[in-house]
Order: C-alpha cells, then sequence, then structure tokens
DNA sequence: ATTATTTATATCGTGTGCGATGCAAATATA
DNA sequence: TATATTTGCATCGCACACGATATAAATAAT
C-alpha cells in the first residue's frame, strides 16, 4: 500500500488536530468565565451585530441550528443572552446579548491576544498568517459550495 | 472595541470550521462503511501499524485515552478490531484488525484522493500545501509543548 | 380562500471530546 | 519486602455536532 493513508500525509487530520488544541488553548481562559468555546463564538457574533435569530447566528458559524439552539439555551439559562419570539416573523427566535452579556466582552478583552501569541511560532507569523488565512478561506468557500 | 473580537480575525475560527467541513466531505464515503471520521483516523493508524495499546492509538491521535476506548468498542461491537489485554502488561488492551479491519484498507481506497480533489482550490494546490503542513505542524507542535 | 410548499426552530438519537475520577497492575522507593 | 507512586485503561458527566424528523408560521400556488 503506497502512503495514500498515511496519518502524516492527511490534511483534514492537521486542521482537527490544531482545531482542538487551539480550542483547548482557550478552554482555561473561558471557563474561569463559565463559558465554552462553541459560546464564545456566539458571543462574538452578538458583539458583532446584537439581536440576531437563531439562523442567523448559525449561519455566520456554519453550524446546524440543531447545534446552536441548545447551546443558546445554555447561555439562556446562565444570563447570557434571552431569546424572544419576533414580532415581524413569530417564528423566529431573536437572541439578544444580557448586560451580563455585554459585559464579557470587557472582562475578555484578552483573550485573543493571549491566544495569538501562544501560537505564534517559526512558520506562523504576522507575515505568514494572512496566507494561512487565504487557505483556509478557500477551503471553507470551496466545501460551503458543494453542499449548502 | 477595535477588531480584536471580529470573527473574520480568528484563525481559530477557520481551522475549527475547515476541520468540520472537510470531516463532513469524508461523511458519506465512511457512513457507506459504518464508520465515522475518527474510526476511520483509528483505523489509519492500525494499518500502519497492527497490535497497538490503546494508550499508543491515543497518543498518535492526540487524543485521551477516554475518548479513544468508547471508540474502540463501538469498533470492536462492529467486528472492525479486537481488544485483548497484553500479555507482558496486563493494564494494556491490545488492539487488532480484524479480517474485516483489514478488508476496508482495499474498500476505502480512493476516499483519499477523492476527499484531496474536493479540497483543492486557488490557493490550495500541490504546490502550496506543503507550506501549509508546516505550519499547522509547526502549531500542533507548539500547543503540544505547552501542556503534555 | 384553500391548499401546498417552504422556512425557522426545536426534539431525538448517536458519536465524539474531554475534565474529573476510580481502579488495578507495574514500578519506584524506603 | 512493604509501601508509595506512577501508569494504562475505564467510567461518569457534560457539551457539542449533526442526521433525521416534527411542528407551526409564513409564503406560494391553485
Amino acid at each position: 500500500m503506497d502512503g495514500r493513508f498515511k496519518l502524516d500525509n492527511q490534511l483534514c487530520f492537521r486542521l482537527y488536530t490544531a482545531s482542538r488544541l487551539i480550542t483547548q488553548a482557550y478552554h482555561p481562559l473561558l471557563a474561569q468565565h463559565g463559558l465554552t468555546y462553541p459560546q464564545y463564538l456566539v458571543l462574538m457574533t452578538l458583539w458583532e451585530k446584537d439581536a440576531q435569530p437563531v439562523n442567523d447566528i448559525a449561519k455566520r458559524l456554519m453550524l446546524e441550528t440543531n447545534t446552536v439552539t441548545p447551546l443558546l439555551k445554555r447561555m439562556e439559562a446562565e444570563g447570557i443572552v434571552t431569546r424572544s419570539q419576533g414580532k415581524k416573523d413569530a417564528r423566529q427566535m431573536i437572541v439578544r446579548l444580557t448586560r451580563k452579556g455585554h459585559g464579557l466582552q470587557t472582562k475578555l478583552m484578552s483573550v485573543p491576544e493571549t491566544v495569538g501569541s501562544a501560537i505564534l511560532c517559526e512558520s506562523v507569523t504576522p507575515e505568514t498568517v494572512p496566507g494561512l488565512f487565504t487557505m483556509l478561506d478557500d477551503i471553507i468557500l470551496q466545501l460551503k459550495g458543494k453542499q449548502g
């Protein structure tokens, strides 16, 4: 068997591992505020634009609503967001930041910097990261087009 | 608030999304053989070297044994691997491919090629992939060193 | 206006991931 | 040799992810 199956040749395994390890790097920083990484992603979308329906959040994060819904319910239970029925469209659930949810932005101010500097290394620098972004964005666009 | 929290600026979100989307690309190819992507990773390690203790598999995949153990039990239930107590060290569970587990290698022969070509695009080509591998390997090494 | 279809969200089931913890076998130490 | 520590694996609990499916509201078609 040629090297086709060799783990070392596989892009996906690297992405999968790198993603998990970076998420683990976020963990101690987020856990002290009772957050998980996906919840932090939701917060970032709401800090960018508050009062979004579930669907918009899911699309922004490229997740299914059946992933996001229970996640938002946990955040609601924690008092980080509210969920209320839309007025124009009664099917929509509009998600809004609470004061606590807003406040987390200040408390988490140093997180991107901390994680960012933990990642910097020989081949990953402010000069090379844009190229990395381009490749990852292209992969995402490519695969997103093939399905939804 | 400056762009610190902008989702678009975040490396982790890109890795997380790219990883999930590529895993989804594997899904139809693996599901028809009753496999998940993590199970496919286990198979790759065993195709490289059969008869490994749980710990070696976990280390190779950089996962915890409490993730790998139930995964292996499901694979055992599917008749893909066997698990038997080690002879030198009675604590170890040695995992071995069954005939079926070996046979899957032939059946899945075209998978790496198929997924690979689904990923190729403008900025991700046979010329640029090595550079991408270097960056991801560096990130993994960097973060691995910081903990385990 | 009635019916059919689409859309937004939710529920359910299965399979990871991983922190916390337990336990027995192996090893190190006294 | 007796005891302490480490190691390999496992169980438990919780939080994603996502395919499949359900339900009600909105929209399109007749």
